[in-house]
RNA sequence: GCCGUUGUAGCUCAGUCGGAAGAGCGUUUGCCUCCUAAGCGAAAGGUCGCAGGUUCGAUCCCUGCCAGCGGCGCCA
């Protein structure tokens, strides 16, 4: 709707053009929003102020003259001019209610977009190293990443969701420490346990499964615990595999699922690592000092150049990162997004800096990255920071148990990935209007619940039924909730556009809140059975849009409650 | 000190291309004989952190400052 408003401004534009009002030339595709206040019409557009200048006239008079041209149509039904030179649209009753159609013809469609065009999108999220069960952070970059994803895909693109950890290294040793401490009887407060170990009530878990010889099987591993106390490797292997395991089982509650996991070692096994450094050398961008090799990132906008190699002969962690982004690049895809915590913000620009320096044509802002911002958990207005299980943090597990998938999925989504998120238990728990999850899952439940009564009274009929009725209705809140509906292909192109799934969850708030204020104000099944039917389209509409939300929100839309 | 991010109603937070200040909660308060009250309505509540700049117009863009958070290692 909005876009013929703008062609018919349009018209009107090279009209006034040719009448010499307007000087010639290209304009710019005039800008027409939806008015927050109904007194300003419908819709509303401020072009003749932005071309008031170029008109050599006041904003008002150009308005006015812009009004004149105005083609005739069936869409417009009146035109105001109001304060500084804004032209307010009043559109017909039928152009309101014409998303309905659209949206019963395009069902569990309406809202994709073929934008990717089938193009390829690589998403790394997660990536946890396998020390301990994911934390609240973890699952928070799990929320928005798959979601991302989601909306990738409505969008067309073909998406790539990778996971990628370290199985080696110091970490992983300590692990491995760790555990072989528990196998020992050795417990924290003793001298002999491991400096840097790993003290989670979790720890006892892996040990006492590796002592009974336990086989794991992880998305991307499988190991069999040999028992025995003294070999490392094999201790090593099995707790990497049993904390994948319960990683992979917390993400499966969680709805998440990946393609691919890629471990850091094979970058070692593959000489990535090893031609990337060649790599960096041959193009001058390292130098020797105090017997370690450095990149000179500062070329690319650091703001002190990075150890590479270290004194001791090891490789820096940004190493593997640069040769792991290098794969990326290689395997070709179109874009390439990571969403990590803001604590790994200083990586960005050493991967970037490094992958200049490689001179592979690879383009200055590549690749693409989202990062999010802390979470706070609280309960009874306390911050909660500890777990039993992990002992120092609160892990995706909890939250998922305390308050269930669906919150923890929307809670973790809402909020922009910028802003710092505190998680409220109790209001996540909480089955009333102040927790948007059970309000948006409740006008999906009570458009259900409506249908099935329908059923009952009419035996049969179809949401289709009342898209002939459509000119029935003519109450505000019908066309509130109409435009409202309108808005989601817009909603889910800004939130893929500008990577920001939480625009979703406000939208599917403020879908049910109109939702509501209709169902209460109105009975839908009415006397008057064109009405009824009429209305059933546009709450049938309205369960399409809630349900098509929730799934790219990883949330489940109930049929009851 | 440097980098990033945040600062909008009492609280938690939206606010897209610069265009007419928003939601929920909380407070005061009205609505179930009626399709699910897990709901709806009304009232009150604002110096958009501060100061400049650009602009016809700034919560939005630019500069400086203040405050919170995160990062600043030859840890990952």
């Amino acid at each position: 709707m909005k876009d013929q408003v703008i062609g018919i401004i349009e018209q009107s534009l090279s009209a006034l053009q040719s009448l010499g009002v307007l000087p010639e030339g290209d304009m710019p595709s005039p800008q027409v929003d939806h008015t927050r206040d109904p007194n300003h019409g419908d819709l509303a557009t401020n072009v003749a102020m932005a071309l008031a200048k170029r008109a050599g006239m006041p904003p008002r008079e150009l308005a006015q003259a812009l009004i004149d041209q105005l083609p005739a149509n069936p869409i417009i039904i009146q035109c105001d001019i109001a304060g500084p030179g804004f032209i307010n649209f009043h559109l017909s009753q039928a152009s309101n209610f014409a998303v309905v159609e659209t949206i019963l013809s395009a069902g569990e469609h309406f809202g994709r977009s073929t934008e990717g065009s089938g193009k390829r999108v690589q998403v790394e999220f997660v990536s946890a190293n396998p020390t301990g069960p994911l934390h609240v952070g973890h699952g928070r970059g799990a929320a928005i990443g798959d979601t991302l994803c989601r909306l990738l895909e409505n969008a067309g693109w073909s998406v790539h969701r990778e996971f990628y950890y370290n199985d080696a290294g110091q970490q992983i040793t300590n692990l491995a420490l760790s555990v072989k401490a528990r196998i020992d009887n050795v417990e924290p407060s003793d001298e002999a346990w491991p400096k840097d170990g790993y003290q989670g009530a979790y720890i006892k878990d892996v040990a006492s499964a590796y002592l009974s010889r336990q086989t794991v099987d992880a998305a991307d591993r499988s190991v069999t615990a040999s028992g025995d106390a003294d070999d490392l490797a094999n201790i090593q292997a099995f707790s990497v595999a049993w904390l994948r395991r319960e990683q992979d089982e917390d993400l499966k509650a969680f709805g998440v699922d990946f393609d691919q996991y890629f471990l850091e070692s094979s970058l070692y096994t593959s000489k990535s690592v090893e031609r990337t450094v060649e790599s960096l050398i041959a193009n001058q961008f390292t130098y020797e000092k105090d017997d370690a090799l450095w990149l000179k990132t500062t070329d690319f906008g650091d703001d002190k150049d990075r150890v590479m190699r270290k004194r001791e002969g090891g490789y820096t962690y940004f190493v593997p990162d640069v040769a792991y982004h290098h794969n990326k690049w290689d395997r070709g895809f179109e874009r390439v997004i990571n969403e990590q915590g803001a604590d790994h913000h200083s990586t960005i620009t050493r991967v970037r800096a490094g992958l200049q320096a490689l001179e592979s044509g690879i383009p200055q802002g590549w690749p693409e990255y989202v990062l999010h911002q802390m979470v706070t958990v609280m309960r009874d207005g306390d911050e909660v920071k500890l777990s039993k299980r992990a002992g120092s943090y609160v892990t995706l597990r909890d939250l998922i148990d305390w308050v269930g998938r669906d919150a923890t999925r929307y809670f973790l989504t809402a909020r922009a990935a910028t802003s710092q998120l505190t998680f409220d238990i109790d209001l996540a728990l909480s089955k009333s209007n102040e927790n948007p999850v059970y309000y948006i899952q409740y006008a999906h439940a009570r458009i259900c619940s409506v249908q099935r009564r329908a059923t009952d009274q009419f035996e049969q009929w179809s949401s289709s039924d009342g898209v002939q009725h459509l000119a029935l209705l003519d109450q505000p809140e019908e066309q509130s909730l109409a435009l409202a509906l309108s808005k989601f292909p817009d909603v889910l192109s800004g939130a893929t556009k500008r990577l920001e799934p939480h625009a979703v969850a406000n939208y599917l708030r403020d879908v049910a809140a109109e939702f509501h204020s209709f169902y209460n104000a109105h009975k839908i099944i009415d006397d008057n059975a064109e009405l009824t039917l009429a209305r059933l389209s546009l709450a049938t509409a309205t369960r399409y849009v809630i349900a098509n939300g929730l799934r790219i929100l990883g949330v489940s839309a109930p049929e009851a409650m």
